[in-house]
RNA sequence: GCGGACAUGGUGGAAUGGCAGACACGUUGGUCUUAGGAGCCAAUGGGCAACCGUCCGGGUUCAAGUCCCGGUGUCCGCACCA
């Protein structure tokens, strides 16, 4: 009598077993081959564990769970990223300690995590809000202050007015505040930064030896924007001064018949021009304008021409007027340009709205009538000394005479901005530094580490642009740890990407009180093997982390270059209006409802199976109910009696497709792999045969896999069974159906021996009916014969 | 503007240059049922057909969804970056 499928009765049981044995504890000891499987800790917010979290942990979960039964020894973890906003907001609306929230929401996200199956290491949580990590997230960034990687500056940074604290350049998207979307604002702050510049080349260079998509790769590329030219400097005319400028075509500096400043630029102040009154509104307004309003909505150019200043091109020795705008940036290059009418977009709308000279140096085009911007290549025209040079020569020329004339030098730039290291928020990591009036700026002694946040009992932020911290005296009044004055302490906190940037080496280690992890740990598992996360985390955490991790990889701490051996992306999943899933509009899911009604491995299937893990797709219920279909079916046919086997191909096909479509991330067609033999087997199938589909499948469907290897008496766990192994002779048939094309088209098919010699081949198609009837006794002018797959008989 | 990806039935999606539409959803018909929005069986790209079908137009090839050239459209990232 067959009993029932009830997940609500097997889940937990078998969820309960495994936690018993530690069946996913990765083992210190074994001599087993080891495999790092790593996912993005996730955020422990308020509403629990949603759409976004099951679809990642799943997919990497298939691969954990495959590699264990492969002979791995497994690290995969799980861990709280709990320093942020969210938290701190929450508390602050429901007036409960963020740390109180913390422990609350982690427990519910552990139970949720647990209720999926997941088989994270329930051994080696870690929690970036421990005293016990932070102490190590601390002590790392007072390695960067000694390295002098850390420092602290006064600098227009971008403020977020409701999130009330500043923001780095990677979390500002659109203009607006990544996180609530506010329009982000310009202040000018002392704050601390991380030197993420000086490691540019290197994070550049060793994507070679990251296994990344190639958008991922692109993307960081991309970010850290390198680009190549030369600095070159152009006297004030009547002054000491130069402007110096930062251009990716020194060839062109012929044709450079005015500049431009950034509003910001010193020498508006060095040099007042005559109309100063004037530049200097111009400057105020500019300096009102967020960011948004000055790149996304401010495409007219503006400007002010600065009276009475001119510069000389060092190339023609002609005067040229200065202007300021704010389409040149302060923050790039060196706040100035030399602009180039005649084959610049901006500088020709610029130099049209004001009336400025348009100079043709670079042959091709019409530059009365727009910007030559096509000029890769190309002769050099009005250019001096470069006159007739090609494109090429010209750079290398001009290049020789800046350096022999002492005007100029070749210049590699990026656009990627050192990372702006500070919140004034109180749910984050401490800065442990102490401002002594004497010595200056004290780092913290090692054994005073970790410096603890106090328990406050107002931790709303502050529109001075202080941190909460600020207000609690008896914290921020100190001594210094160098010289004993009374000293106060820095009241920033670090940002949420602080703890993020090194949880991956606390796994391997997690309990050490004596360093981030021991030299052991780290070599048994470092690097990551596969490392599995979101798109949206390209510019932020990964870039970060390999920032980190190479600081580290100098110090000494870890020995690889590179954390992550490979990464993959998976696409998010929408609602079924195609648009984000929430709960208002009701057009997703609930994790835990799906889990009660259909049970978790329903819910694993179901999200592997909606499409490509890699692509975007919408949530979708009419999926679920196929998948559980599916599960029933499962169900049914180990509680049948058993016949004959399946053939032993289909068999061998699927062991060989599951396991490949594991390795490629390819889920959906792993599913359908196994839907396809699951409806072979309901014509009839061998015990043995469903033992083998039990482990194929368990890795997908853990726990009705593990209930019915139960039930039909499998050695020990299933989903500690060895992983099913195919044989390559066996996925093939003694027979071959081909298609036979006549002139590239399908007019029939033939069975023949596999691997039937070609002409017996063509000789079978042209004997079955159709072909015959087709060549009506011609012979064919042609014929190409692919082995096992077609014949193509060609007549002209 | 720069960089990346994509375009296939009613739907989600499959196809190392070699039988397009695997696998599912949905639909239709049948069956079993007091009942069926459950299960099971069958059919299901379009067209009566010859044939025609993978966004559009060219090309390479015995053979193109797949490769090349040129368009169109969608999505994503960056962007007055000099």
């Amino acid at each position: 009598m067959m009993t029932r499928y009830d997940t609500n009765a097997i889940e937990p049981k078998w969820q309960k077993v495994w936690l018993d044995k530690g069946c996913f504890e990765a083992s210190e000891e074994s001599d087993k081959e080891r495999f790092y499987a790593l996912v993005e800790f996730p955020y422990p917010s308020g509403v629990g564990l949603h759409i976004g979290h099951p679809r990642p942990y799943t997919g990497m979960d298939v691969l954990a769970r495959a590699r264990r039964m492969q002979g791995y020894n497994v690290l995969f973890p799980i861990g709280w990223d709990a320093f942020g906003l969210p938290a701190e907001n929450y508390a602050i609306k429901n007036n409960i300690h963020p740390a109180e929230v913390v422990r609350r929401n982690v427990e519910r996200f552990r139970g949720q995590i647990r209720r999926l199956g997941l088989s994270f290491d329930p051994a080696r949580e870690v929690n970036t809000t421990d005293p016990e990590y932070y102490k190590w997230t601390q002590w790392i960034f007072l390695k960067m202050v000694e390295k002098g990687l850390a420092y602290k500056a006064e600098m227009p940074v971008n403020w977020c007015p409701s999130c009330k604290c500043v923001l780095a350049n990677e979390e500002v998207v659109g203009g607006l505040c990544e996180r609530c979307e506010a329009p982000a604002e310009h202040r000018d702050k002392s704050q601390w930064m991380l030197r993420i510049t000086r490691y540019a080349q290197r994070l550049l260079d060793d994507l070679e030896l990251c296994d990344f998509p190639a958008r991922v790769a692109a993307q960081q590329r991309n970010w850290i924007g390198r680009s190549e030219g030369a600095e070159i400097l152009f006297p004030i005319a009547g002054t000491d001064e130069t402007l110096r400028v930062y251009t990716t075509r020194p060839d062109t500096v012929f044709g450079a018949t005015y500049m431009v400043i950034s509003p910001e630029h010193p020498l508006v102040d060095k040099c007042p021009p005559k109309n100063a009154e004037e530049a200097a509104a111009y400057r105020a307004a500019a300096a009102r304008k967020s960011d948004f309003e000055r790149t996304e909505l401010a495409k007219d150019k503006t400007g002010v021409r600065l009276e009475g200043i001119s510069a000389v091109n060092p190339a023609t020795g002609g005067e040229i007027p200065v202007y300021i705008s704010d389409y040149v940036l302060m923050s790039y290059g060196t706040g100035a340009i030399m602009a180039v009418p005649g084959h610049d977009t901006r500088d020709w709308d610029f130099a049209k709205a004001f009336g400025l000279p348009i100079v043709e140096v670079v042959k091709g085009g019409d530059v009365t009538k727009e910007a030559y911007t096509d000029t890769e290549t190309g002769t050099m025209v009005n250019s001096g000394f470069l006159n007739g040079l090609e494109v090429e020569d010209a750079k290398k020329a001009v290049a020789e005479w800046l350096e022999r004339e002492g005007l100029g030098e070749p210049k590699v730039r990026y656009k990627l901005r050192d990372w702006v290291f500070a919140r004034q928020r109180y749910w984050g990591e401490p800065i442990p530094i102490v401002h002594c009036p004497a010595c200056g700026m004290v780092p913290l002694p090692e054994e005073d580490l970790p410096l603890r946040l106090p328990e406050v009992q107002n931790y709303k932020p502050s529109d001075t642009g202080e941190s909460p911290l600020a207000a609690i005296s008896e914290w921020v009044n100190t001594v210094c740890p160098r010289c004993g004055v009374p000293a106060k302490r820095e009241t920033d906190t670090m940002p949420q990407w602080a703890g993020s940037s090194w949880y991956f080496l606390r796994y391997t280690d997690p309990n050490n009180p004596g360093e981030p992890a021991s030299k052991e740990a780290l070599r048994r598992w470092m690097p990551v093997d596969w490392y599995n996360g979101g798109m949206e985390h390209t510019t932020l955490h990964l870039l970060y982390s390999r920032f980190w991790h190479k600081f580290l990889y100098d110090v000494g701490v870890v020995e690889q270059p590179e954390p992550y051996k490979k990464r993959t992306s998976h696409g998010f999943i929408l609602g079924s209006d195609g648009t984000k899933i929430s709960k208002s509009k009701g057009n997703g899911m609930d994790p835990d409802e799906v889990v009660n009604t259909y049970g978790a491995d329903t819910l694993r299937l179901t999200i592997l199976f909606i499409g490509d893990f890699e692509k975007g797709c919408r949530w979708s219920e009419q999926i679920i109910k196929g998948c559980r279909r599916f599960l029933e079916r499962v169900w049914a046919a180990a509680h049948s009696p058993f016949a004959s086997s399946v053939p032993e191909t289909k068999l061998h096909q699927t062991i060989q497709k599951v396991s490949g479509d594991i390795e490629g991330m390819k889920f959906n067609t792993a599913i359908a792999a196994m839907m396809s033999l699951l409806n072979e087997m309901e014509k009839g199938c061998s015990k043995a045969d469903m033992l083998l589909f039990l482990r194929l499948l368990s890795p997908f469907a853990p726990h009705i896999c593990e209930e019915l290897w139960a039930l039909l008496g499998g050695k020990g766990l299933c989903c500690e069974a060895g992983w099913p192994e195919h044989d390559p002779a066996k996925t093939v048939e003694d027979t071959v159906e081909l298609a036979v094309q006549i002139n590239g088209k399908l007019r029939g098919t033939v069975t023949v021996p596999r691997g039937c010699p070609d002409g017996e081949a063509a000789a079978a198609a042209l004997q079955t009916e159709k072909i015959a009837a087709a060549a009506a006794g011609r012979s064919p002018d042609k014929t190409i014969v692919v082995p096992d797959r077609l014949v193509n008989l060609i007549f002209r």
